[in-house]
DNA sequence: CCTACCGATCGGTAGG
DNA sequence: CCTACCGATCGGTAGG
């Protein structure tokens, strides 16, 4: 491990990680920015050096937390797996995003979207929708293998929720890797296999 | 409709509506005890009279709402159904409980669980672990039946996590009535009728 | 339940 | 990025 020096490129990193933590465990509205501040090491007025706003940095942790998570999504939905496979690959990727160790941006999305002004909202909604596509897509084709019992919109609805929901109970001792907690959504939601 | 005379009773039901509403709306810490008074025409200490803390309001908004929730879930889990349609039956009270009309106080127990103090949390906790404990029984019926894919407590977990979800993207208009929600879930989670 | 109020805190800014 | 600060707001209370 070399430590960088501070440059203003790295210390906005910094700012987004701790952010993106705090948000996660205590809230938007329950973080103030100097909680923020005092965990990177700045006085209470400079975190506004590198973000406008308090709503400007919360926006700018789930833009984060999006982009980080697209590349994966897209080279599943993208890729040649057939539709089980695939679908049990999304589900573990989109659980790596939610559970994994120091991945805070996404929970960030999924809880504090309500804080977001409209304008900010429309900022967002751009990336998060190219996100959900890639669940269409795998949806698209188990329904098309026959895979799926109801309609995809519905479906897609209901298997994102129980993913996210995870975040409220996931315990590793207690309930495994991510992987085998993919499997397990797999055996939940698809037919059994003939 | 007749109007009652106005009694610390029914000034206190007032104030639990009107807060799980604001609370759903715009979060715990997003709402302040003004708002509050506000909306129910009384001044900005007034809601003090009628209950210790801000923290207070909440807790008992949530145990109002499982309070109001247990009746049913416990006559369904209790009750004499086939698994399959006692599941259904249970998906259906749950989602009632979600996205009915002014039903907003199991969706505050939902979000904002984690504003309470820790004496709070576990004054409520004894009710929640009841509610849960139906769905406990629904599912080892499943179990029991051969209708269960993976191990109750996660199907529970993504059971329950689906149907809390749906707050976040149930439209009446687009996703029709919760019968017909309940019966997609029903679907989606059980194994194909033979 | 209202009046009148307090102490603390908060997001944000000017100037360097 | 720090210093020094402001205007606004907030949960809560004493006394009636």
């Amino acid at each position: 491990m070399t430590r960088l020096p501070p440059t203003d490129a790295n210390r906005r990193g910094e700012l987004l990680r701790v952010a993106a933590r705090l948000f996660r465990a205590k809230g938007y509205d329950g973080t103030t920015t100097r909680d923020i501040a005092d965990a990177v090491g700045m006085r209470s007025g400079s975190p506004f050096y590198h973000f406008k706003s308090k709503q400007d940095l919360l926006a700018s942790v789930m833009e984060e937390g999006l982009l980080a998570s697209l590349p994966a999504a897209e080279a599943i939905a993208g890729g040649r797996l057939a539709p089980r496979e695939k679908f049990e690959a999304m589900a573990r990727a989109h659980l790596e995003m939610v559970l994994g160790e120091g991945h805070d941006f996404i929970p960030v999305l999924l809880y504090e979207w309500r804080c977001l002004s409209p304008e900010l909202k429309e900022r967002v909604r751009a990336q998060k929708e190219r996100y959900d596509a890639q669940w269409q897509i795998v949806m698209a084709e188990l329904d098309a293998a026959g895979l799926l019992p109801t309609d995809q919109r519905a479906a897609r609805l209901m298997v994102v929720g129980a993913l996210n929901y995870s975040v409220q109970w996931y315990q590793s001792a207690a309930d495994g890797p991510v992987s085998q907690l993919a499997r397990k959504v797999s055996a939940l939601f698809l037919p059994p296999e003939p």
